[in-house]
RNA sequence: GCGCUUGUGGCGGAACUGGUAGACGCUGCAGACUUAAAAUCUGUUGGAGGCAACUCCGUGCCGGUUCGAUUCCGGCCUAGCGCACCA
């Protein structure tokens, strides 16, 4: 803190500023602003610690990605709205803890390093200055001292030292599976970095490829992820999302046993399928395996016609995933030789592959039942195969009856309905031994490795004897090595192959020769978990200390784009409750309360973007109208969760909003407030505190114009309301509040005052007009004193000329009465 | 196809648990100040009719519940986002 207060306020007075008023023809906000940052930065202003004396409240933004271009006009959307609540928070009283960081590895460095040859580290470095430098413009109140970075080894230490305890606890494992793959790049891709089926660098279509892959096993935390949501706060579009992304879903695993053709049983071979109504077992009329399932390679002596499934095969694998989804003909081909036994009625069925089968979901296997499922009957319809209907309804003939219906055809199932035929038919399959209850979910393991340079290195050794062995927490962090370039080779390796050094090592357990894992991480890794290192940030001996997780964690409200909800939203969540079970975190679940911001479109309602031109860069609003102003119209620019279209003009708006408050000080005096005056400021300061709370800053701002235009009405304004105005305006406009305080003669900073407490008593109005309706049209309004006895409303209501005229002698049947607000007469 | 969200003046948007639709801002129009313009200030601004008091219409469309519906229910339509052959 600096000694000389005075320095706030130049030194001068009150009424030395009020005389200086005619030199400053407009609110200088480029030395205002300046000034306030540099004393908000000297003093730590927000700089915060544990103090158990004070209730803690955690606000998180999520941290940007480094980019080249900087900040866009989107981010400060919502780093703004969770300032003006942290903010509020903190005049309250609340030990706030609202920190920023960069979540720094990804793609564009590396395509840029690809490009230019400048390093990663370097460009990021110089990205992370720049995204400071504005974010200190605009004049968020971020504890900087917690600045973190995920690319920074300090950081990422402990990304590599959760990722071993993934493994130590059996969650993180290789596995070879379909990747997507672009030919022309010679990269795996993620799938976020497909579009349309296309490689998002070189546009090229995107195939499968079979990789080795570290997986990390979210799966077995399905469950829990779906069950969690329900004591938190989340948007309920956010809970439906990731609920629908994890699909659950309730039904059986049946085995069907094969046979050769002449149905001679083949011993040991069983095919499993998924199905979620077992039900209608005895509608399978044939079956379908995926073309990557394993008995089209184990059983391949049985075809007879070999060479027709082999090629099905290759073009199956060979299709792009675009043309894979896209195209909803069915094809394939059977495999002829085997049959599959219906374990329901006994019956021969043929067995065919086909792509429309998926590899990923349940055995990858189906019992196809046309009659009731539209793709079976399609497939049925191509290659001229029974339909049984089991189910009552629809027309056979048209189409698949995918609604309920009574059973029929069905043994002992007939009559059934859906539930007790469910029931009756799992009991049957557990009673024989051939089936059970299962449940399934869309959710796949997380595909953990990246064939890149600029990621996380994966800190595991391969030991030709020991296998996959963890580097041990000794050397952490695994730093990543220099490499000549950063392209991938021919067979899509990641760069991190080409450090031949750093590639050869010794193994951790044996001694003996062994090579390091050369894939990184994705860049989902490092946002997994950055939120407790906020708690805790320059910790070297642990992530972050229990002392520092038990008292700042949750996160108390977490505001972010709806584009993570099945993303970096469901992995965190995930990642955090893995650390739960080990005793590292005190609570199961992260985020308390999760928000979402709408985008901020063009004024024509595109998409902002380099290549249409048509991008508003933050920079030029704070250097032409202020910080202040640009908070305040982000806040005031609509809806928070909805998308917004930019208008310079409403951006006009706000400017002269901003200047108004400025000046109103030359017309404060030290005169006592009316009780009108009163009643406009509870008013105001019950409505902005509410609608802060309540996400809603369109209408915050609109009740702090409707009380500036009140204050603008009066001759002399009383000091008390003014210094209320700048209290409540310092969470959108913190530079101009502190300055005006300053002026007003105040020691203290704005930031350090107490939020004002609105009294509803004093806000009330004690005359009220109450609508006068007939049959719920408005026929004219009475002013009454509030809480009038209602007989004396009614009278007068009834005596108005008009409503006399109106009713024209008709009997009045009843009156309704919503008391200080409406009468409506019925007649 | 499935899931979610949205639809209100010339524009962005308000309207609490069903209770005076259009707060607040922008734009437009008229006026003040100015030699003039900018800036600023004042008034006005959903549509139609009327000198006026007032009246009629009006919250995507059709229907329903209600004394009363932007709000609740049923059925459609539009736009946006997400997922997508998930058995």
């Amino acid at each position: 803190m600096t000694d000389d207060h005075s320095a706030r306020h130049n030194g001068k007075s009150f009424a030395e500023w009020q005389k200086d008023w005619e030199m400053e023809e407009r609110y200088n906000f480029r030395t205002i602003e300046h000034k306030w940052q540099k004393i908000w930065e000297d003093e730590k202003t927000y700089k915060v610690e544990i103090d158990k004396n004070k209730e803690k409240f955690y606000v998180l933004v999520e941290f940007p990605y480094p980019s080249g271009a900087g900040l866009h006009v989107g981010h400060p959307r919502s780093y703004t709205a969770l300032d003006v609540v942290a903010r509020k928070k903190r005049m309250q009283g609340y030990n706030v803890l609202y920190p920023m960081g960069f979540d720094a590895f990804g793609l564009p460095a590396e395509n840029y390093a690809i490009k230019t040859g400048v390093h990663p580290a370097v460009s990021t470095r110089a990205n992370i200055e720049n995204f400071t430098r504005q974010l200190k413009s605009i004049g968020f109140s971020f504890d900087w001292d917690r600045a973190i970075s995920t690319c920074d080894p300090e950081y990422y230490k402990w990304t590599q030292w959760m990722f071993i305890k993934f493994f130590e606890k059996g969650l993180a494992y290789k596995d070879k599976i379909a990747i997507n793959w672009c030919p022309s790049c010679k990269v795996g891709l993620a799938n976020e970095e497909v579009v349309n089926g296309c490689c998002e660098r070189c546009g090229a279509e995107v195939v499968r490829k079979n990789k080795e892959q570290w997986m990390i096993a979210i799966t077995k935390y399905a469950d829990r992820l779906i069950n969690d949501l329900d004591g938190l706060d989340f948007i309920d579009r956010v809970k439906t999302q990731q609920i629908n992304w994890i699909g659950r879903s309730e039904g059986a695993e049946l085995d069907f046993g094969l046979t050769d053709a002449a149905g001679a049983p083949l011993a040991d071979k069983k095919l499993t399928v998924y199905t979620t109504r077992p039900d209608t077992a005895f509608g399978v009329t044939y079956m379908v395996l995926a073309p990557e399932h394993k008995y089209v390679s184990e059983l391949e002596n049985l075809f007879e016609n070999k060479e027709e499934i082999r090629a099905y095969v290759e073009a199956a694998a060979k299709k792009s995933e675009l043309q894979r989804t896209m195209d909803d003909s069915k094809t394939g081909v059977e495999l002829k030789g085997i049959k599959a036994k219906n374990p329901y009625n006994g019956e021969l069925i043929p067995v065919f592959i086909s792509d429309y089968v998926l590899t990923g979901y349940g055995t990858g296997a189906i019992m196809a039942v046309p009659a009731h499922d539209q793709r079976d009957y399609d497939f049925a319809k191509a290659f001229n195969l029974p339909i049984v209907q089991v189910l009552e309804g629809g027309d056979i003939s048209e189409q698949a009856w995918e609604e309920d219906g009574a059973h029929v055809n069905s043994g002992f199932l007939n009559g059934l309905n859906k539930e007790d035929g469910m029931k009756a038919a799992i009991d049957y399959a557990v009673e024989n031994n051939f089936g059970r209850a299962k449940v399934n979910f869309k959710l796949r393991d997380w595909v953990f490795s990246r064939q890149r340079y600029w990621g996380e290195p994966i800190p595991m050794v391969y030991c030709e004897h020991c296998g996959w062995q963890p580097v041990p927490e000794s050397e952490l962090p695994l730093k990543l090595p220099e490499v000549p370039d950063y392209l991938p080779n021919d067979e899509g390796e990641s760069p991190l192959a080409k450090a031949a050094d750093w590639v050869n090592t010794t193994c951790p357990k044996c001694g003996g020769k062994a090579r390091r894992e050369t894939d990184v991480m994705p860049n989902w890794a490092g946002s997994s978990w950055y939120f407790l290192r906020y708690c805790d940030p320059h910790n070297d001996k642990e992530f972050a200390s229990k002392e520092a997780l038990d008292y700042w964690m949750n996160v108390d409200w977490y505001n972010g784009g709806m584009e993570h909800t099945t993303l970096h939203l469901l992995y965190s969540r995930f990642w955090h409750k893995f650390l739960y079970d080990l005793g590292l975190v005190p609570t199961k679940e992260p985020y308390n309360k999760r928000t979402s911001h709408g985008m901020i479109l063009a004024s024509n309602g595109e998409k902002m973007s380099k290549s249409r031109g048509n991008v508003i860069n933050p920079d030029d609003i704070v250097s032409s109208y202020g910080a202040d102003t640009f908070r305040m119209y982000e806040m005031f620019i609509g809806p928070f969760d909805q998308v917004a279209m930019w208008s310079d003009e409403s951006l006009m708006g706000v400017y002269r909003f901003v200047n108004k408050i400025y000046g109103l000080m030359k017309k404060t005096a030290p005169v006592a407030p009316s009780a009108a005056d009163l009643r406009a400021m509870h008013k105001c300061i019950l409505e902005v505190s509410e609608r802060i709370d309540q996400m809603r800053f369109n209408t915050a701002v609109s009740s702090l114009m409707t009380y500036v235009n009140y204050l603008s009405a009066l001759a002399e304004i009383p000091e008390e309301l003014y210094l209320t105005l700048l209290k409540l305006v310092s969470p959108f406009a913190p530079h101009l509040a502190e300055e005006m305080w300053a002026r007003m003669g105040k020691d203290s900073l704005i930031v350090t005052e107490s939020w004002p407490v609105g009294d509803p008593k004093l806000a009330e109005e004690n005359t009220v007009t109450i609508a006068v309706q007939i049959c719920g049209k408005m026929r004219g309004t009475i002013e009454m004193p509030k809480d009038a006895p209602q007989a004396e409303a009614e009278a007068k209501a009834l005596a108005l000329e008009n409503v006399v005229r109106q009713l024209s002698g008709r009997p009045v049947k009843k009156i309704i009465v919503v008391p200080n607000r409406i009468i409506n007469i019925v007649a």
